[in-house]
DNA sequence: CCTATTTCTAAACGATTGTTTAGAAATAAA
DNA sequence: TTTATTTCTAAACAATCGTTTAGAAATAGG
């Protein structure tokens, strides 16, 4: 063997990770990757092969610390109110100064075009159907839900949450409070 | 006088808008505009300055465009019903294949990043601000609403808008719908 | 018709994009 | 210490970005 490596590539997606997350895929450049993860051009194509590879990993990356949020719910027993909870931890999760970042996923669901990487469509799509079965895992809790209403509340759960990730980017806390309430009223 | 000009400024800003609309201002390029637009880079220059020139100016044509349906909401006589059926009219405004393209205000919101043109932004948030006072006025229609409710019910609604705004780009129809029924259900 | 002025064509501008590469630096094994 | 292999630096690649420009084409007023 040879010489060995001067960066730990878990580390490094991190830091591209959080990069993407801010900016996102289009205005996130080589240029601006290399100087976030330390390391050469070079490294990173020896690491991850293109920019898209980059990225990819950076979605492995954020699921990883997204699925702290859902273990957390999906371990909860208070039914449609341990759905809330993620709602309010999510935005805690997204915040980056006074408003949010949104989330990497959505994120990249709304600036996605077309004709964008299948791979990564992929991705978002498997995504969200993981989080809207645990959002209908968790109302089974009550058993009053028929199967025909826990589809379409889990649905509607599914779409709230896409709306309000976007929100945390462009709506104040106090706005975003109000919203999640008015959400789960009458839920 | 000289030569004239062999287009109308109004006519090929609404064909600018519509590319805006469906990819976004970044991934839009000036050599896209001037296939689609049907004139010439010297002559989109001439006429609008830069590229954030035509999308300042494809942001005031979509305004136009959305109008008709605020107009019509500003008309109704129903309440929050009113609204509901707003938000039912955008899906169909917005509406591209089998999925949207979400609204162009939104979009350029979700895009935008902080370093972003002012003059965007102020287009931006003015928008919100009126289309939350729209809400807010239909709501007034119902008598026992008292001010404090209005407001927080206009934040709400003005959210839901603007995740499901977003939300036509990856959902199906069937989702949406079911996504509106529940928000107004209880309202 | 001539001239002044404007629009249009088409090429080029410098900067930046994602990606590749040649060669120096480093290190494990012989 | 030499050798083989890998990582790293730094420069360059072609393509595209938004923008500018020189000159041809067109036309209203004299």
């Amino acid at each position: 063997m040879a010489r060995q490596k001067a960066y730990r590539e878990e580390e490094v997606i991190e830091k591209a990770m959080n990069l993407f997350w801010r900016n996102g895929y289009e205005t996130t450049s080589m240029q601006m990757l290399e100087k976030e993860m330390g390391i050469n051009k070079f490294s990173i194509y020896a690491s991850f092969g293109n920019k898209n590879g980059v990225f990819l990993e950076s979605l492995k990356c954020y699921k990883q610390k997204l699925n702290i949020l859902i273990d957390t719910l999906k371990q909860s027993k208070n039914g449609v109110l341990g759905i809330k909870q993620y709602f309010y931890d999510f935005i805690e999760f997204a915040k980056e100064n006074e408003f949010g970042k949104g989330c990497l996923v959505t994120n990249t669901a709304n600036e996605l075009q077309d004709g964008a990487n299948d791979a990564i469509k992929n991705v978002l799509s498997t995504f969200t159907g993981e989080v809207k079965q645990v959002f209908a895992d968790v109302l089974k809790q009550d058993a009053s839900n028929n199967e025909a209403t826990i589809e379409q509340q889990a649905d509607f759960l599914i779409i709230a949450m896409f709306g309000l990730a976007s929100a945390t980017k462009v709506f104040t806390p106090t706005q975003l409070e109000n919203y999640i309430e008015h959400t789960f009223k009458r839920l």
